[in-house]
RNA sequence: GGGCGAUUGGCUCAGCUGGUUAGAGCGCACGGUUCACAUCCGUGAGGUCACUGGUUCGAAUCCAGUAUCGCCCACCA
C-alpha cells in the first residue's frame, strides 16, 4: 500500500514571495548557463541582450525586450538547443556624463574643475555604484540571462575590440579625419549624430534684413539693397555670400554684384543657386557656410570662404567683432536691435519651423565646422543592405526592411568622434610633423608609423568614440572577438536581435555593417523589432506627463508573470501597444487561474494506486487538444509569433483544460460508481495535462509554473519525469492528435451547450437540476449518449437525462449532431417561440446560401475539391439541424 | 516634399500566402455563494471589416483610387 502524498499550495498565490525564491533556486542550480560543451547535435540559439544604459532605470521597453527574449530563450533551452542569452550594460557616454554632471553640480564641482583624469575616476566610482542596478532589475523580471558572461561596454575586452576594430577600419581606408559640418550640442559640448539631433516643429520668427549693395569703393549704398530672410540673425557674422535663384527675374541683375555685410563691412558676392526657393521669404538667402548644412553645400559649390563664429558653448568668437563673447541668443537680440536702429530691419513674421534639439539635454543644436573622425560607410552599407535584400537577415515585421533599405541607400559618413571624456578614446596619435598613427596596442604606438618619431613625442587624440561604435561590435565583441575564442566559434553568428524599432538605425544598422566587415557573417539572422508601449490613451509614456507605468511597481503588485502575460499577449512585432489596467488585471487573473487549477489537481488525488484503465472520452479529448496546442505553440514560437503563442497557451489552459476538462474530470473523480482505478486514471490524466500546460506556459510565466511544477513533482513525480526544475524540463512533443475523439467530444459538447442554452432561455436557476430528454439521430448517437451521459448530466445539470424517441418532444429543442435535446419541464413560453423561429430563420438563410453556392457550377468546377466537400458536409449538417428544429 | 503604416462590434486588438456563419480579452445584459478559483462559472446582445471601383467561382484578406489618423526621412533660410 503506497501512501498518497499531497502538497498543499497556499490558497492565494503570493508572487512577491514566490518569485525571488524561484529565481534564487534557478541561480543556485546554474540553470541559465549553457553546458560547458555543446550537447551533441544541438543547434545553437543565441541572443545577445541589447545592453541597457548603465544609468537607466528599468522601463517597460526594457521589460518587453526582456520578456520576448526570455520567452524565446526558455523555449529553446527546453528544446535542448545550445542556448545562450548574454547580458550586458552600456556605458552610455553622453548619457552618463549628463547624469554625472548633474551630480557634480550638486557637489559644487564641474567637469572643468575636476579635469579629465579626476572626472574619469569619479565616473568609475559612479559606475561601481550603479552598474549592478539594471541587472538586478532584470532579475526581477525573470530574465534567465547567463550572468556569468555579463559584459560591460567599457571593460578591458570591449576596449580592445574597439581598438582593433578601429585599426582595421583605418588600415582599410574606411576611417579618416576631415573637416566637416557637424551637429554640436553647446550644453553637452560635443558632436552628436544626425540621429541624436531631434527635429521638431517650433514657432520662431522670420526676420527680413537689408544688405546694402556695395558701391565700387566697397562702401554700402544707402539707397540700394537686397533683402534677405533669416530665422537666425546672429549668424550674420558668418555670412560669406547672398544667394538667389538663377531664374528669379527680380534679382537677375544683381547676380555678380556684391552686398556689404552689416557690422563687419565684409563684401558678399551675390550668387545664383537653384537651392534657393523663390517663393520663400524674399527669395534671397544669406549664406552662412560654417553654421548651416544647406549653406555649407552651396559654399562648396561656389568655392566660398567658411567663417566659424561660435565657440564650444555657442558664444560668438572674435570673428563677430564687437559681439565677440556674447551668447548666441543675446547676440541675436542685440543684432536685431542694432539693425532696427540702422533702419535695416525690414520686417518680421511668426514662422513655424523645424528646430533640432539634443536628444539628451534638449539644447538647440548648432551646426558647426570642425575636424572630425569619420567612418566611410558606403561600402559597409552596401553589404549590410545586400544581406537583408537577399534574405540572410530578416527584419520583422518585414516592412521595416524597406525603411532599412531607404536609410542604407542615403547614408552619410558616420562622425564617430565625441568631444567627451567618458568612453573609448580614439586610438590615434599625432606627431609634430602632422602624421597620424593608429594602433590597437593598449599602451599606444611605439613610434610614429610615418616618420618613426618616438612615442613620447606623439600626442593622443582627445576625442572618444560615439557609444554606438562599441555597441556596433556587440554581437561578437561580447563573445571574445578579435580572439578566436571557443565562445565565438560556438555562438557566433547569433540568431535573434530583439530591440525597439526606434533604434533600427542607431544600432541594428551599425551592427550589420560592422559585423559583416569584421566577421564576414551576418551577426544575426532575425531582427525582431518591438513597438512602443504606450499609455491607455495611446500617449508615449514620459515622466513629465506622469503617465509612466513602473514595471517594478507592477511586479510588486501583481507579479512578474502577470506583467509578462499582460505585455506579451496580443503583441505583434513593430506594432505599438496600449497598456491598460484591464490588460494588467487580465495577466494577474491568469496566474490566479493557473494557481487554482493546480490547487485543485494537487488536492484531489484519490487515495488509490495507479492502475491501467481505459481512457475516458474527456481524457482522450484533452490529450488531443493539448497536442494540438503544443503543435500550434511550437510553430508560433519557431516563427517568432510571440503574441500568438501567448494566445494559444492561454486558451488551451483556461478554456480547454480548466473550463472543460477539469469540470469533466470532477465527474469521474466524484461519482459514486467509479472504481478506484477509474479515479486514479482520471487524476493521472489531469496531472499529466497540468504538467504539459506548465511546460507550454513556462516561457511565458516562468515563476508560477516553476512553483507549481515543484509541488506537482512531489505529489506525482511520474508526470514531471523526475525533473526537479521546470526550466530544465523538455519542451513537449506535438504527437498525439486524435481527431475521432475530438469530433466525438465536440458532438457531446454541442449537446451540453444546447441544453445550457435552453435553460437560460427558460429562465431555469443555474443551480437547479432539470429533467432533459434527447432523441438520438441514430444508433451510434444513442450509444454515445448512453455511455457519456454522466458528463452531459453534470455539465448541463440535466437529471434525469433520458435518451428516447422524439415522439413527445416539444417545439423548442436544442439541435445537435447527436439529436435534438429538450427540457422536460414547464410549458413553452413566448420567448421559446421567438427563439425557435429566429433559429429556424437563421438555419434557413444558411441553407439557402450553401445550396446556392453548391448549385453554382463555377464554384463546383473551380474551387478546390476539399472546399467543395466541406460545403457539402455543412449543408448536410444544416439540413439535419433544420429537421430537428422543425419536427416539433 | 518623399516614404511607410493603420482604419475590423462600446474599448484594446488577432485575423499568415483569398476558401466555414469574421474571432479574443475587457466592457455590457441576464442567471449563478455546486467543496480549485466571484481575480470565478454559464448564457447572450453587439460588426454592411473606413469609402469607391476592379480582379476572382469566392475578398476583411489581392490591385487601383479617395478620406481620416499616425510614424519615419528630407536642404524652405
Amino acid at each position: 500500500m503506497t501512501t498518497t502524498r499531497r502538497r498543499e499550495l497556499a490558497p492565494r498565490y503570493d508572487a512577491a514571495a514566490v518569485e525571488p525564491a524561484i529565481y534564487a533556486r534557478w541561480m543556485e542550480a546554474d540553470a541559465f548557463r549553457p553546458a560547458d560543451e555543446p550537447p551533441p547535435g544541438a543547434e545553437p540559439f543565441v541572443i545577445i541582450q541589447p545592453p541597457p544604459n548603465v544609468t537607466g532605470a528599468l522601463h517597460l521597453g526594457h521589460a518587453l525586450t526582456a520578456f520576448v527574449e526570455d520567452i524565446l530563450v526558455r523555449y529553446h533551452r527546453m528544446r535542448g538547443d545550445d542556448t545562450l542569452w548574454l547580458p550586458g550594460v552600456d556605458h552610455a557616454s553622453i548619457g552618463a556624463q549628463f547624469v554625472l554632471d548633474r551630480i557634480l553640480a550638486e557637489e559644487g564641482e564641474t567637469r572643468e574643475s575636476l579635469g579629465r583624469d579626476r572626472y574619469l575616476e569619479r565616473m568609475w566610482r559612479f559606475m561601481d555604484e550603479t552598474r549592478d542596478i539594471i541587472g538586478e532589475q532584470h532579475r526581477r523580471l525573470g530574465a534567465s540571462l547567463d550572468w556569468t558572461r555579463l559584459r560591460f561596454t567599457m571593460d578591458a575586452d570591449s576596449a580592445r575590440s574597439v581598438r582593433v576594430a578601429f585599426k582595421k577600419l583605418w588600415d582599410a581606408d574606411l576611417a579618416y579625419r576631415g573637416e566637416a559640418l557637424v551637429n554640436w550640442c553647446p550644453r553637452c559640448r560635443t558632436t552628436i549624430s544626425d540621429l541624436e539631433n531631434v527635429k521638431r516643429p517650433e514657432s520662431g520668427t522670420l526676420w527680413t534684413i537689408r544688405y546694402h549693395l556695395a558701391r565700387p569703393d566697397g562702401t554700402p549704398d544707402p539707397d540700394a539693397w537686397i533683402s534677405v530672410a533669416t530665422t537666425r540673425p546672429e549668424t550674420i557674422f558668418g555670412d560669406t555670400a547672398v544667394a538667389v535663384h538663377p531664374d528669379d527675374d527680380r534679382y537677375r541683375a544683381l547676380v555678380g554684384r556684391e552686398a556689404v555685410l552689416p557690422f563687419l563691412g565684409r563684401r558678399l558676392p551675390i550668387i545664383a543657386d537653384t537651392y534657393v526657393e523663390r517663393t520663400f521669404g524674399t527669395g534671397a538667402v544669406k549664406i552662412t557656410p560654417a553654421h548651416d548644412f544647406d549653406d555649407h553645400e552651396v559654399a562648396k559649390r561656389h568655392d566660398l570662404p567658411m567663417v566659424s563664429i561660435l565657440d564650444d558653448e555657442a558664444r560668438l568668437t572674435d570673428a563677430a567683432g564687437a559681439f565677440a563673447g556674447m551668447d548666441r541668443f543675446d547676440a541675436r537680440a542685440r543684432v536685431l536691435e542694432q539693425l532696427a536702429e540702422a533702419g535695416d530691419l525690414e520686417g518680421e513674421q511668426p514662422h513655424e519651423m523645424l528646430i533640432g534639439r539634443c536628444d539628451r539635454c534638449g539644447t538647440i543644436v548648432e551646426p558647426r565646422l570642425s575636424v572630425q573622425w569619420f567612418i566611410r560607410v558606403s561600402p559597409l552599407a552596401a553589404r549590410a543592405l545586400a544581406s537583408v535584400r537577399e534574405g540572410r537577415t530578416r527584419i520583422m515585421p518585414a516592412h521595416f526592411e524597406k525603411v532599412y533599405a531607404h536609410w542604407m541607400e542615403n547614408i552619410h559618413d558616420w562622425a564617430v568622434g565625441r568631444q567627451l571624456w567618458w568612453g573609448h578614446r580614439i586610438p590615434a596619435w599625432y606627431c609634430p610633423d602632422g602624421h597620424i598613427t593608429v594602433t590597437d596596442l593598449v599602451d599606444g604606438p611605439e613610434h610614429c608609423d610615418t616618420c618613426g618619431r618616438p612615442a613620447d613625442e606623439l600626442t593622443q587624440e582627445t576625442d572618444i568614440f560615439d557609444t554606438w561604435f562599441s555597441s556596433g561590435l556587440w554581437p561578437f565583441s561580447t563573445l571574445g572577438w578579435p580572439d578566436a575564442t571557443p565562445d565565438l566559434a560556438r555562438f557566433y553568428p547569433t540568431q535573434v536581435m530583439e530591440t525597439a524599432y526606434e533604434i533600427l538605425f542607431f544600432w541594428v544598422a551599425r551592427m550589420m555593417m560592422l559585423g559583416l566587415f569584421f566577421t564576414d557573417r551576418e551577426p544575426f539572422h532575425t531582427v525582431y523589432l518591438h513597438g512602443i508601449v504606450r499609455d491607455p490613451y495611446g500617449q508615449k509614456m514620459s515622466k513629465t506627463k506622469g503617465n509612466v507605468v513602473d514595471p517594478l511597481e507592477m511586479i510588486s503588485d501583481i507579479g512578474a508573470d502577470a506583467l509578462r502575460a499582460a505585455l506579451v499577449s496580443g503583441n505583434a512585432p513593430g506594432v505599438d501597444q496600449r497598456l491598460s489596467d484591464s490588460k494588467l488585471t487580465g495577466g494577474r487573473n491568469f496566474t490566479n487561474k493557473l494557481w487554482n487549477a493546480a490547487r485543485f489537481v494537487l488536492g484531489s488525488r484519490p487515495a488509490a494506486e495507479r492502475a491501467p484503465v481505459e481512457a475516458s472520452l474527456p481524457v482522450r479529448w484533452i490529450r488531443s487538444r493539448l497536442a494540438e496546442a503544443t503543435e500550434r505553440a511550437t510553430a508560433q514560437l519557431d516563427s517568432y509569433d510571440i503574441g500568438g503563442y501567448a494566445g494559444t497557451v492561454h486558451e488551451a489552459a483556461w478554456n480547454d483544460y480548466c473550463d472543460w476538462f477539469l469540470e469533466l474530470a470532477k465527474v469521474d473523480l466524484r461519482r459514486a460508481d467509479a472504481t478506484d482505478a477509474d479515479r486514479a486514471g482520471t487524476w493521472l490524466a489531469a496531472a499529466e495535462g497540468l504538467a504539459l500546460i506548465l511546460r507550454l506556459l513556462h516561457p511565458l510565466m516562468p515563476f508560477v509554473t516553476e512553483e507549481i511544477w515543484d509541488a506537482l513533482g512531489e505529489v506525482a513525480p511520474e508526470v514531471t519525469a523526475g525533473e526537479p526544475l521546470l526550466i530544465r524540463a523538455a519542451w513537449p512533443g506535438a504527437a498525439g492528435r486524435d481527431p475521432a475523439s475530438e469530433r466525438a467530444f465536440g458532438d457531446l459538447a454541442a449537446v451540453i451547450r444546447g441544453i445550457r442554452n435552453l435553460r437560460t432561455g427558460a429562465g431555469t436557476p443555474a443551480g437547479a437540476w432539470v429533467p432533459v430528454a434527447i432523441a438520438p439521430t441514430d444508433a451510434a448517437a444513442a450509444e454515445a449518449l448512453r455511455s457519456e451521459s454522466r458528463y452531459v448530466e453534470a455539465l448541463a445539470r440535466a437529471r434525469p437525462l433520458t435518451v428516447r424517441a422524439d415522439a413527445d418532444r416539444p417545439e423548442t429543442v436544442a439541435p445537435s449532431p447527436l439529436g435534438p435535446a429538450w427540457l422536460e419541464v414547464g410549458a413553452p413560453s413566448d420567448d421559446d417561440a421567438r427563439r425557435r423561429s429566429a433559429q429556424l430563420d437563421e438555419v434557413d438563410r444558411n441553407i439557402d446560401r450553401v445550396r446556392d453556392l453548391l448549385a453554382n457550377e463555377a464554384f463546383v468546377g473551380k474551387a478546390p475539391p476539399d472546399v467543395v466537400a466541406r460545403e457539402r458536409e455543412r449543408l448536410a449538417g444544416l439540413e439535419e439541424q433544420r429537421r430537428q428544429l422543425a419536427a416539433g
